[in-house]
DNA sequence: TGTACATCAGTGAACGCGCGTTCACTGATGTAC
DNA sequence: TGTACATCAGTGAACGCGCGTTCACTGATGTAC
């Protein structure tokens, strides 16, 4: 009894004056302008007047500007790597196969979202370094790790493992941006990506 | 005669009114503050400041903002080009060492001026479109290319050594993103910059 | 060498703008009786 | 079921700020005579 009262009505109860779920309205609307204006180009008030909503609405649910696009990129984060964990769905156990299809989910993120991405690796600056960011990149990481021990005949993570998993891992990352601006993309001439990908993935697990 | 006069004086001109070479100047201030506080942070204010200038003495060398920092990113090009250049000679010609070297340069570059180098790759919002800047990227490229070209016995760059020198780029282009971020490195364990390039140069030129 | 003049790099004050954030408020909601 | 009340999500007006850019100006410089 008590507990059904508390089950949110899930979404539509938007009665005017209360959103229903501003919180995630606003993630929303965040990470649409990122993807429409840039990462720089987003801010609070375009994210308010998308949610339709007063300018001072997100202090209701956010400290800052900061907490508003760190909310975003970790959901982000959780987005690319559940899509990653379904990637390997039907893929061979301990094939180098695996690891191409983590690298493809990992292009089609950063080609899908580019806004996004570029956020989850803003480092340079260090304006996002929320722990749950780091730790979500861990989490991603290790899944590539596990494959590539997999591949590797290894039942744990070795060094050996570890150094050619942050390879491969530079390899798709920077990848991704390459093909992420088309004039880059030209240079390297007539190629499919997924050839690209298990040509790599075959090299980096071979002994 | 005429032209002794046209000389420079190089440098030294600051007479309190005339800069001498403000352009120059803001360039370099603008180079500054990118490294300082990153490429969102930067500002023309701030540039007028540390150049110790009016706010509207810009307005004389550039039209307008992008122009100044399309400026600077462009000198940037230049310099990672002559950099990638200087740090063949020495190297055997016809040797993966000479990929390797190059590689080590560009990690080199990103490391060292890391805004300039997110600059160069704004590419994902298409802010710097200035076809000079596309020109100097091809440029440094066909320096990789030459190199793959060298090391695979061919005389010219086929399709082959094409996506040889590209597949190596995004690995190059990708592990410096990664370096520029400890904690992200940290997910290597531990390992030579130098060992992780010339493996992958010897395993991406290997037939 | 000395003077008059054209050039134009740099000034400083001002502009309109959108931003992030705050404030006292209001009205819809769920709960207790 | 009906009423009184506490809660708190969202309002709307306002703030101070730094920004990019413009404007009419000024004064240092090089050149012509």
């Amino acid at each position: 009894m008590e507990n059904a009262k508390k089950a949110k009505p899930a979404g539509l109860m938007k009665s005017g004056y209360h959103h229903g779920d501003l919180r995630a309205g606003l993630i929303e609307a965040t990470r649409q302008l990122v993807e429409e204006k840039g990462p720089d180009g987003f801010s609070v008030s375009d994210a308010c007047r998308l949610a339709g909503v007063s300018t001072a609405a997100p202090y209701k649910h956010f400290k800052d500007k900061a907490e508003m696009i760190t909310a975003m990129v970790t959901e982000g984060m959780v987005r690319h790597r559940e899509n990653m964990l379904n990637a390997l769905e039907g893929v061979p156990v301990g094939t180098p196969a695996r690891v191409t299809a983590l690298g493809r989910q990992y292009v089609d993120f950063a080609l899908n979202e580019p806004g996004v991405f570029r956020l989850k690796f803003g480092g340079f600056t260090d304006r996002l370094d929320d722990p749950k960011l780091q730790e979500a990149g861990e989490g991603t990481f290790s899944i590539v790790l596990r494959e590539v021990a997999l591949c590797r005949g290894e039942t744990e993570i070795t060094p050996d493992v570890r150094r050619r998993g942050f390879m491969l891992w530079s390899f798709v990352h920077g990848l991704s941006f390459l093909l992420a601006d088309p004039k880059l993309t030209k240079l390297g001439g007539e190629f499919e990506i997924d050839d690209i990908l298990s040509d790599l993935s075959v090299r980096m697990l071979a002994d």
